[in-house]
Parts: structure tokens; sequence; C-alpha cells
DNA sequence: CCGCGCATGTTAATATTTTCACAATCGTGA
DNA sequence: TCACGATTGTGAAAATATTAACATGCGCGG
């Protein structure tokens, strides 16, 4: 197993952990077992000095000359992410969105398992989406105590999204995902992270006309 | 009009730029009039003097003793993210997550159009999802030079992304927003910025599960 | 079993980003 | 018109993060 070596590290090497898993993954699939950071690197538009840095908070993984063992690094990382257990996980917001996260393969192929959709449609209460049951939201607290569920999908509009943390907080909720576009105020120990569909498309949208005319620019 | 300041600044600025666009949006639509860095900060858990730094890149726009008027400085934002014109966009996949982003509100709202969906499955081309219609990846080249596009989404599975962005790329689309839990190669002078669902998800595993039994920690 | 080439792990240097701290200055009310 | 409280804009300091550079060590071939 993974020895630790470092207390300390950047909080963005933990989302590119996840980017090496994930593209370790398909080297796997491909029958690759064998991958230098180099190669890694130019895979992913990443320096190889970064993932070895990266890779260096948690341990050797790697053999002088060699390279990395694809499924040795892949058991590590597992182990380092949370991944080598399943987590349940409910959703609120049985939106268009709501749905599309409900049938994302991405996530129950981590081991991420969506147990129970909330809503207060009353029209959707009740019905299933891709095998999952939709419910109201006064059912939260029990649902989640029974099952166990730690972690919060929102994918609610932006008005309710602030109400819905809130709930999960007052559920025992331990981490929430947060796809509204709004800052949401989390009191206590839960774990907030969001996704911003817009921002990134602003940013986009910036880069676009700033190359136009405009004349600022943008460090490094 | 904003004036210019400074050549360079972080790269993580344009985003935080659209969310003080956000926020002082509802903070418009609430009717309040003026706000102070400090205020702002506060709901968006960001650091007053963050704000006034990033602010202070692009121009001069507060009042000294009294904060920023809100209509102004969202007045100033738009035009500096680039969000004071309409946007014509296309996006390609039909599927769960393709159709989510189709209704989503956020877009719309900023001034990003799709006015096309491509998707290569016979069934769905002719059809239509909110009015938009679904069209053969072999038509994007005439539409995306006919429209005039210059932002495309990528919201479909990953083995198909790679393909996609280049189809892209090819028919001359300037900046891609990619959904895909892939690292896209892309060539020449497109802009590429990625939202990735599942990292965001891992990290939040990773941050439950080293709080109860592993000894890593994070830095700051 | 020695020497070579390759690729790691790591230390040091550099680059970037955030935060602090405070002088500058706006509007208000005496 | 002057003094005061509030809040900006900013230069300098501190904190973070990335990149470079290289000594170290592994496996292979002779």
């Amino acid at each position: 197993m993974a020895r630790r070596k470092k207390y300390k590290f950047p909080k963005t090497t933990i989302e590119r952990l996840s980017l090496y898993f994930r593209a370790l993954e398909e080297l796997s699939t491909r029958g690759i077992d064998t991958i230098s950071s180099e190669a890694l690197g130019g895979k992913l538009n990443i320096k190889s000095s970064q993932i070895r840095k990266d890779l260096s908070y948690f341990g050797d993984f790697g053999k002088r000359g060699m390279g990395y063992d694809v499924k040795y690094l892949l058991k590590e990382l597992r182990y380092i992410l949370g991944l080598d257990r399943e987590w349940p996980v409910i959703t609120a917001g049985a939106g268009h969105m709501g749905t599309a996260l409900v049938y994302y393969e991405g996530f129950k192929k981590r081991g991420f398992n969506i147990k129970a959709i909330f809503d207060n449609d009353k029209a959707k209460i009740g019905q299933k989406e891709n095998g999952i049951q939709i419910m109201s939201i006064d059912d939260m607290a029990g649902f989640v105590e029974e099952n166990q569920i730690e972690i919060g999908i929102i994918a609610v509009p932006p008005a309710a999204a602030q109400a819905v943390a809130d709930k999960m907080v007052e559920c025992g909720i331990k981490a929430i995902l947060n796809f509204a576009p709004v800052a949401l105020q989390i009191e206590g120990d839960v774990r907030c992270l969001s996704v911003d569909l817009t921002t990134k498309l602003e940013a986009l949208a910036y880069y676009m006309s700033y190359s136009k005319d405009k004349l600022w620019k943008i460090l490094s």
C-alpha cells in the first residue's frame, strides 16, 4: 500500500490524480502494462515533472528507467482517491440536469451509486428514472440515515439550491457536489464543491472577444 | 468603458469575474444599487481583497468609501467578459447530457444560443429538442460556416469525443467546451476548456476518506 | 557482474496567486 | 468647508504551485 510521504500538497494535485486515474484506466483496457511520466503527460497535456511530483506526495510508485506499472499505479490511486469502495449518493432535482446525472456513466463506473432522486414536484414523485426512485424532499432525512448516505448532488434551479443544501446538511450529508450556479453557504464541516457550467463558457467568450479587439492579456 | 490597466493577471481571475457578474445580477434584481467588496465577498466566500485586485486589473470601478455601483459594474463586466453580444453555439451529442445542456437556462440567459445539435444516431437526426434541430455530424461544416459558429460544446461519450473535437476544429470552430471525461488533443489556435463532472466528485471522495483513516493532508 | 541508457524522485529555483496593510479619497453631516 | 468613517486601489509580502535539473537507481546486454 501507498506509504504516506508528505503532509501537504497543492489542492490541484487531487484533481490531477483523478485525471491520471482515468488515463491509466484507459491504458489498462488497451492492454498497456507500463507507462512513463513523459508519455502520460503527453496524453494529458501535463508536464512529466508535474506528474512525478504529484505522485511523490503519496509514495514511490515507479521504477527508475522503467516508468510506472499501470495496474499497480491504478490500484494505488484507487486507494488514495477513496475509490476502492462504493459510495451511495443521493441527488436533488429531477429536471433535465438531474436526470442527465442519473444516467451519467462516469459516476456508476467509479462506484458512485445514486440511491434516490429527490424533488418536490408531486407529478414526478413516485416515478423512476433509470430505475431509481424519485422521492419527496420531505423523506430525505429518513432515507439518508437508513442508507448511510454521505454525499449529495444538487441539480436544482439556482433559486432552490440553498434550501436544498441546508436540507442536506440538516440530514447529515457530509459532502455536496453542486451543479447550481450559485455560491452555497454551508455551515459546519460539510465539504462542498461546485461544477460550474457557465463560468467556463464565459471564460471562452472572454478569450474569443479579447483576442479580437480587447487588449487585456492573460498571465502565463 | 473599462480602461485597460494591466496586461497580465491570473487565469483564475476570469472565472471569478464570471462569479461576480452572476452575483451582481442577482443583487440587481433584488433592487440593490451598491455593494462593497466586503459584502460581495461574503456572498461568494471570496476575500474582499481578492475581489478588489481582480477588478483592478481592468479598471477603477468603485468609489472609495462607497463601494461599487451594481448596475455600472454589471455593464463593465458584461463588456469585459464578452457577454454584450449573442454567441451562436452548436452542441454535439443528443444523449442525456447533451439534452440537458439544450434545456439549460444559464446558457440562453447569457447570450449563448444553441443553434443546432449534432449526433450520428439516425433515429435522432431530424428530430428536435427544445425546438432545436438535431442534425447529422456530416452537415456540421456547412452549418458552422453559414451560421458563423465559433463555439462548440461536446457532450458525447468519451470514446467519441476526440473525433468530434477534430471535426469541430476542421469546421472552423474556435473554442470548445468539453463535457466528456477525456483530455482532448487540440491542434491550432483553438481554445478548449473542460467541465469535469467526476474529478470534483472524486475529490470529495478523497476528502471524505482521508478524514477517516488516511493521514495525508491538503495544503492550506 | 559491469557499464549504459533511461526514467524516477527530489531539491532548488522560478513563477504565479493570494493576502496584507495602508495611503488615497469619496460623501456626509456638523 | 472641515473632519470623519468607510471603502477603494495597490505595492509589497507571504503563500502556493510549477518547472527545471540532476543525482540516483533499475534492468538489460554483453
